[in-house]
DNA sequence: TAGTAATATATGAATATATATATATTGAGA
DNA sequence: TCTCAATATATATATATTCATATATTACTA
């Protein structure tokens, strides 16, 4: 068969892959999940949500922020997480659309 | 912010994450993307057009496959590799709306 | 300014992953 | 049956990831 397309190009799909892998990590796809539905979420907020040690949630948090998956807002003593990745929320919705 | 959807079952996340694991890799991207516009493809016509040694492909295709991210065929001494998840074709739709 | 709650960081141990290389297996044809 | 090409497997090494635990930092408030 024939190529009728393009091969992607290598920046684009290093790019992908590391969105990609970090979102293969079942608690990150909770976290995201969960800031989906929340809009935006503290760190406690999450740790207890999600039942993980506080410190287990702020190396995840920040390790999906590294990577732009996540913005943050700072509220005094709280940290505020949101997703701020188009990608993330694409990946999201298709998982949505699985569940159904 | 109330939550107006429910979270996503533990199972689902399990799967997904795994799938999404096993995409986050440039060269397993690559492949895929290689598989999906060539239809199928044999480990030596991919290792030869990603230009990565015989036993990288294969162990990645097997890889792959394991997971049930793609199919193969046998053909007297080749094999056939090809897609065979319907998630991983969306993910790469995705990539190739972000190449546009 | 001392205490406290929220968050982040440092570190180590266990496990998993990626790559490279060498070798084995399989099937076809001379 | 011998050889060759295609594919798979075994193994070692290096590196990365994950989790757990302890500790540090930060900002508010009494």
């Amino acid at each position: 068969m024939t190529h009728r397309t393009q091969s992607l190009p290598t920046p684009l799909v290093d790019d992908t892959a590391r969105i990609l892998k970090c979102l293969g990590h079942p608690l990150r796809l909770h976290i995201l999940d969960f800031l989906e539905r929340s809009g935006e979420a503290t760190v406690s907020e999450i740790h207890e949500a999600l039942d993980v040690e506080q410190a287990i949630a702020s190396q995840h948090l920040i390790n999906m922020r590294d990577k732009g998956i996540l913005i943050r807002r700072k509220e005094g003593v709280n940290v505020y997480y949101a997703i701020g990745d188009a990608r993330a929320l694409k990946v999201l919705s298709c998982v949505r659309e699985a569940a159904c």
